[in-house]
RNA sequence: GGGGCGGUAGCUCAAUUGGUUAGAGUACCGGACUGUCGAUCCGGUGGUUGCGGGUUCGAGUCCCGUCCGCCUCGCCA
């Protein structure tokens, strides 16, 4: 068998003379009749062109080198030679291969798709091809370069934390049901009939066991798992770089994960991250409408609820009218908010902003009130007779320039935030002010969200749920409010209890999320009986946790990063089948290898398991 | 669970108001050509229009159901 001595990307004009030999698959070729053949080959790290030609080659080598078609896996060996004609579009375009010997490995049959970035031959293959056909869509530069790209972000989060003084552990696959959170992928157990295992959401509890083991720093590259309906974003098993330190509060563990953020972007995408800014999470929702505020654009939402009271505009009036008593905060009560957009009057057509009730309408608001202020400073269409009265007024609070668009929201707080923190990022998009992504020369906008309530009641049920998960930490000066609040009766010190929580948001997306964790016994049972757990419930699921609390527990903090998301930012897309190998449908399907599939009878009999499908 | 878009040649797409034999590019096959690099030129093979049912003289096109892909709301401690 032929073996390459050089890659398909190595050779340079200074091996002109050399003998070599290359092996890969053949990206195009092209044919001048009997006497004279190219053929591009491809591996991994390249394209060289090989040539066949009359005063260097028999016969039948021409011959067999006409005959081969795209992706054809061969070997050759010839000489390096300068090219007559270089093609400077290509790093081994001053070379190349005249070819004296060619084995080959495999012909191919008719192919579904081309592993091709260019769309050269015509086209580009749909989606769904390229799933089914993974191994040759990973074939393509494109998607060589994103494994790469995720080789060394791994590569890089195992150096930085290994000089660091963590350890790489591995946790259970095969894990317990909690099925508190996400809804849980279950494995039948085989030799304890009718029960289950759980796919782990995320190693939680094991890492901070880890902790309570004297393991005292922890990393993990692991995947997780949550059955819930996927997105663009989502996929039902993903990858976190998961950490855990012991004997640390927030802060150290912060100025740690971000020196990784550092560390991690200077060697992958060659940027220096600055000091990473700090936002509150109140402030975050009361200027962008959302906990991971992309800051690189203005647009920002303000509370106009107090000059919306003075005029006689229905749709405002009827908002502030709801639960005019409660607490601004997580609450139902009815505001009015607006976002300036700078120079919408012009980009912004009637058509756009007509279009924006039916985007809000998916929050759940009723539509987006709109004012435009002319070149001559007047307010023009939608609203502008009813705004007339607090004209001056608003130009002041919201900072009007002619030329401006106003973009209302009156509902409740939730309401209106979410849609106006929605609404923002897509005017946004809409007047062309999100910058390409950061690998293209755009800003990295990096934020740490800070300061998230520890609770708040769910809508339907009105239960207490945990904002990030039961496990994490009231902030230390918040302690000693919560230990001491009745759990009855005392909701605005719940409701107003702040976490030690923090996420990494890069512009506009968590890319990793974690806390400072209970390490009280008392505590952690305080708050699973405020979840609304029996201490007999807390104890069927969480015993093995209560009782490593009272055994020795230090102090402990943690995060995960989003493995996945972070290679869709340095590789620039939104897709993030795109980042993983062999990823999944929205139904959860492999098409490559029709996973999942029917098993027999006797299979499911062996794990207790009778299925109720229909058909 | 809800809403939206899509499925036609190996692949990417087109097909007028429901109208004759469903087209193009590319791939593939055959031929021409000694410096191309998205080679070019000539010719050819290739179709259960996702699947099932219905309306109609006639369905790729309209209706119902179903499967699959993508986007999205809910959901994702």
């Amino acid at each position: 068998m032929i073996k390459r001595t050089h890659t398909c990307g190595q050779l340079r004009e200074t091996h002109a003379g050399e003998p070599v030999s290359l092996t890969g698959w053949v990206n195009a070729y092209r044919l001048y009749g009997q006497n004279l053949v190219f053929i591009d080959l491809r591996d991994r790290y390249g394209v060289t062109q090989l040539v066949f030609d009359k005063e260097s080659c028999p016969e039948a080598l021409i011959e067999a080198a006409a005959k081969l078609r795209a992706e054809d896996v061969v070997g050759v060996r010839g000489t390096v030679r300068r090219r007559e004609n270089p093609n400077p579009t290509i790093p081994t375009g001053l070379i190349e291969v005249v070819a004296t010997e060619m084995e080959i490995f495999n012909k191919t049959d008719q192919l579904p798709i081309l592993p091709d970035d260019s769309g050269a031959a015509g086209n580009i293959a749909g989606e769904e091809m390229r799933l089914k056909h993974r191994y040759i869509d990973l074939r393509r530069p494109r998607m060589q370069s994103i494994l790469g790209v995720r080789h060394r972000v791994c590569q890089t989060a195992r150096r930085y934390f290994d000089e660091n003084g963590f350890l790489e552990i591995e946790t259970p696959v095969l894990y317990k049901s909690t099925p508190e959170g996400a809804r849980e992928f279950l494995v039948p157990c085989r030799t304890v009939p009718g029960q289950f295992y759980a796919l782990p959401q995320s190693p939680q509890l094991f890492k901070q066991i880890l902790m309570i083991s004297g393991c005292d720093r922890y990393m993990q590259v692991c995947k997780c798992f949550r059955d819930e309906d996927p997105r663009a974003d989502r996929q039902p098993e993903f990858t976190q770089i998961d950490l855990e330190m012991s004997f640390v509060r927030r802060e150290d563990i912060m100025d740690m994960m971000e020196g990784f953020v550092r560390r991690l972007w200077k060697e992958v995408a060659g940027v220096d991250v600055p000091p990473i800014q700090r936002m509150g999470y109140r402030e975050a929702m009361e200027r962008f409408g959302i906990d991971r505020p992309d800051t690189r654009y203005g647009l920002e939402i303000k509370d106009i609820s107090d000059i919306a009271r003075k005029i006689e505009f229905k749709v405002f009036q009827e908002a502030l009218a709801q639960h005019p008593e409660a607490r601004a905060y997580f609450s139902k009560k009815g505001v009015v908010k607006a976002i300036r957009v700078p120079g919408g009057a012009e980009k912004l057509s009637r058509k756009i902003t007509d279009g924006y009730s039916g985007f809000v309408a998916t929050f759940g608001a009723g539509g987006v009130p709109t004012v435009k202020l002319n070149a001559q400073g007047a307010f023009e269409t939608g609203i502008a007779k009813f705004l007339e009265p607090v004209k001056a007024e608003l130009i002041a609070a919201l900072g009007l320039q002619p030329g401006d668009t106003v973009l209302f929201a009156a509902d409740s707080y939730a309401v209106a935030t979410k849609s106006l923190g929605e609404l923002r990022q897509k005017v946004a998009r809409d007047m062309g002010l999100v910058p390409k992504p950061g690998c293209e020369g755009g800003p990295w906008n990096f934020l740490w969200v800070v300061d998230f309530p520890m609770f708040e009641r769910n809508k339907e049920t009105g239960k207490w749920v945990a904002l990030h998960h039961p496990f994490t930490a009231p902030r230390d000066d918040q302690a000693e409010a919560f230990v001491r609040a009745d759990l009855n009766s005392d909701d605005e010190t719940i409701e107003s209890i702040v976490s030690a929580g923090y996420d990494i948001v890069l512009n506009g997306q968590e890319i990793a999320g974690g806390s400072v964790r209970i390490h009280s016994r008392a505590v952690q049972a305080k708050v699973f009986e405020l979840l609304g757990m029996t201490p007999e419930q807390a104890k069927e699921k969480f015993s093995f946790l209560l009782e490593a609390l009272s055994y020795g527990a230090p102090p402990h903090a943690g995060i995960a990063f989003g493995l996945d998301r972070l290679i869709m930012n340095f590789v620039g897309t939104d897709n993030i089948r795109d980042v993983i190998a062999f990823p999944k449908t929205l139904i959860g399907q492999d098409l490559m290898t029709r996973a999942p599939s029917p098993v027999p009878d006797d299979q499911l009999k062996q794990v207790h398991i009778a299925s109720i499908a229909k058909g």
